[in-house]
DNA sequence: CGGATCACCCGTC
DNA sequence: GGGAGGACGGGTGATCCG
């Protein structure tokens, strides 16, 4: 074994490279770590890869120790101001603290592996892995036994297990068994928010009370359900909200689940003894950050050092931290989000001929404007992600007054883009395409737009009287994205949206909650004990800029640029929201027309959601058929005209 | 000074 | 034998501009 690279350790250098793959992690039990990491480390070792590892490494840890030099500089009176502070936000969060709700997060075991273990039985018992030699989506617990795991390149897999199988990935066979599942989702709660192909949570609280029956009862019968259906087991946890509920999946996998009773009691216990890195929304280096910057290794650590965390962090990064601390995660059924930008990225062995670059480059802006198109979208922030041989990420951004979203426009700016960069090895090229027209276009009010909204939600999709979205896809973040329809549009039946924090990231849903159940009437809980008001906010950030400003002016811009940002987002967010309502792409509408994800709620046709194509032309069809009726109106020329696709009218 | 934009970082599956 | 993804959203600090 060679030991030159890391100073800390000369024995055991390994030891010191911090890699994702030795985490605790469901199947790892009875892994030899040391193995693994050994393996991993000495296949890294020296490579490029490697090299930027610890490059990040080294920023992280100078980040760390900046932190560390503002912690000591804090005098005793700056903390016992944050105490004052930490405090007061943490009695406004307990005072969100809903405990009536009963949610489930559903968790399917090693879904891809155990999919493809379903169409070849032959794999049963031997480890396999989902993906191929670059990279590793899914291995199966046989696999992980001896280390194998998720995102782990596949040629260091095949070191760690020189036997493993590897599956190609099959993304319509993963789309088809997941929506079996959510089938089996919807009859517990209709408005299940899927967080991935294999993830979901429910609120169950509802179905409980309708059958007198426990969540823990509710769990097993879903479970048993998924199971009847495809023949796939998964994991479930039982919490009074997500946050607590992703973490519970976790515990007893595979085929298990955990109930977490609602009261508060339990609830603190559980939270406390937990390592922050449990958290959805904490990864390797937050939880970096906050063991070597402030000691704090447990969510009870956090209410601990609570001034600390007041001292250093924005108050949204704060406010996530105090409420993971407290336990206090999403309740609500959040509203749909839509989609905020769109992306294509592809990899190749890393290389500076320009004319191949290029040529990729040309590749991935089609690719990009066909998948705008088939969404109806168009942007006007094209941003080009270049990843260099050493593998340095950089991107480079341009807005322009004009919408684009054609490959010709796309690649105009692209290379102009890329240019600049010139020359440069890479072994990555991306485009992403942001801004979209939504968030400008169309009066709040426009009828058409109304008329056609009015339309589609029409489509029998409406349930219960609270929410009504079909189904909620949540993105890789948890957080929800489309599927469904628009807050306001049912503001009336939808009060319950508005708890503190959502706990499976940092921030935004709150700031969005605020905005989207806007803050007239039905405030109680927030009204009361939070500084929803602009005034209010505006005293705090004086108040805490005349503190801060004998402390750090840097942590003292930081605040008072938070505040404001998010007082006026708030302001924003409303007016734009009405907009986005009225102007909701079609496209994003589309799903609401099919029934279980599966039948259209107009005619009633059956069609799976892997026949993508065959839904946009079905759905074109609807929409043609629609407008055929309504085309006098003068209005919604312009909604067309923004949404592009093949309607029956496009004009300019 | 405030808003818009950019660049970069983090996290998730 | 070398080889480390793709797509998305959010946060934040810097900088430019009017």
């Amino acid at each position: 074994m060679a030991n030159s690279e890391t100073s800390a350790d000369t024995a055991r250098p390994w030891q010191s490279y911090n890699t994702v793959y030795t985490n605790a992690k469901a199947g790892m039990e009875g892994v030899d770590r040391e193995r693994v990491q050994r393996i991993v480390y000495e296949m890294s070792k020296g490579s490029q890869y490697f090299k930027n590892e610890e490059r990040k490494e080294a920023f992280i840890r100078e980040k760390i120790e900046n932190m560390r030099a503002r912690c000591a500089k804090l005098k005793p009176a700056d903390l016992d101001h944050f105490q004052t502070v930490a405090d007061k936000r943490i009695l406004e969060l307990e005072a969100t603290r809903d405990l009536s709700r009963i949610w489930v997060h559903v968790d399917m075991d090693a879904f891809y592996a155990a999919v493809e273990t379903l169409s070849d039985p032959s794999l049963k018992g031997k480890p396999m892995a989902v993906g191929g030699m670059s990279m590793i989506s899914t291995a199966n617990y046989e696999a992980r036994k001896f280390g194998v795991r998720a995102a782990m390149p596949g040629f260091i897999a095949r070191k760690l297990c020189p036997d493993l199988i590897f599956v190609p990935t099959d993304f319509e066979k993963y789309n088809h068994y997941s929506s079996l599942t959510r089938k089996v989702y919807q009859k517990y709660d209709p408005n299940f928010l899927a967080a991935s192909l294999d993830e979901a949570y429910l609120d169950v609280t509802e179905v409980c009370k309708e059958k007198g029956t426990t969540g823990e009862e509710i769990a097993k019968e879903l479970r048993a359900g998924v199971y009847e259906v495809t023949g796939l087991t998964c994991s479930a946890g039982v919490a009074p909200n997500r946050l607590l509920a992703k973490v519970c999946s976790d515990i007893n996998k595979p085929n298990g689940q955990f109930v977490l009773p609602n009261n508060r009691v339990a609830v603190m216990t559980f939270i406390f003894s937990l390592p922050v890195r449990k958290i959805g929304g904490i990864g390797k280096v937050t939880e970096h950050i906050l063991k070597d910057a402030l000691g704090i290794s447990t969510c009870e650590e956090i209410l601990q050092k609570s001034s600390l965390i007041c001292a250093l962090f924005s108050r949204s990064a704060a406010d996530f931290f105090l409420s993971v601390g407290l336990a206090i995660g999403g309740t609500d059924t959040p509203e749909a989000r839509l989609r905020k930008s769109i992306s294509n990225e592809r990899s190749f062995s890393a290389t500076g001929d320009e004319a191949y670059i290029y040529r990729k480059l040309a590749d991935i802006a089609e690719m990009l404007s066909t998948d705008l198109q088939k969404e109806g979208l168009c942007g006007r922030t094209l941003t080009l992600k270049l990843k260099t041989a050493s593998f340095e990420v950089r991107t480079r951004a341009v807005t322009s007054q004009k919408y684009i979203c054609s490959t010709e426009d796309i690649l105009k700016h692209a290379s102009k883009l890329l240019k600049a960069e010139l020359p440069i090895s890479l072994r990555l090229i991306g485009l992403r395409v942001s801004h979209f027209d939504e968030e400008k276009v169309g009066a709040p009010s426009d009828p058409t737009q109304r008329t056609l909204t009015d339309y589609i939600l029409s489509g029998n999709v409406l349930r219960k009287n609270v929410g009504n979205q079909s189904s909620l896809e949540m993105d890789t973040n948890g957080r929800c994205m489309m599927h469904g329809e628009e807050p306001c549009l049912f503001e009336d039946g939808h009060q319950t949206s508005r708890d503190s924090l959502d706990g499976n990231h940092v921030v935004n849903l709150d700031d969005s909650k605020f905005t989207l159940g806007n803050f007239d009437e039905k405030e109680e809980v927030y009204e009361s004990t939070s500084s929803v008001n602009a005034e209010t906010v505006c005293v705090d950030v004086q108040n805490e800029d005349n503190v801060l400003g004998g402390v750090s002016p840097l942590l003292a811009a930081g605040h008072s640029g938070q505040f404001e940002g998010s007082t006026l987002d708030r302001v924003n967010n409303v007016t734009n929201n009405h907009e986005d309502v009225a102007s909701c792409s079609v496209s994003q509408k589309e799903l609401l027309l099919w029934l279980n994800d599966y039948k259209c709620s107009i005619c009633g046709i059956e069609m799976p959601a892997s026949f993508v194509e065959e839904r946009q032309e079905h759905f074109d069809f609807h929409l043609a058929e629609k407008l055929q009726k309504e085309e006098s109106g003068a209005d919604s020329t312009c909604m067309l005209s923004q949404r592009k696709p093949q309607n029956p009218n496009p004009k300019n």
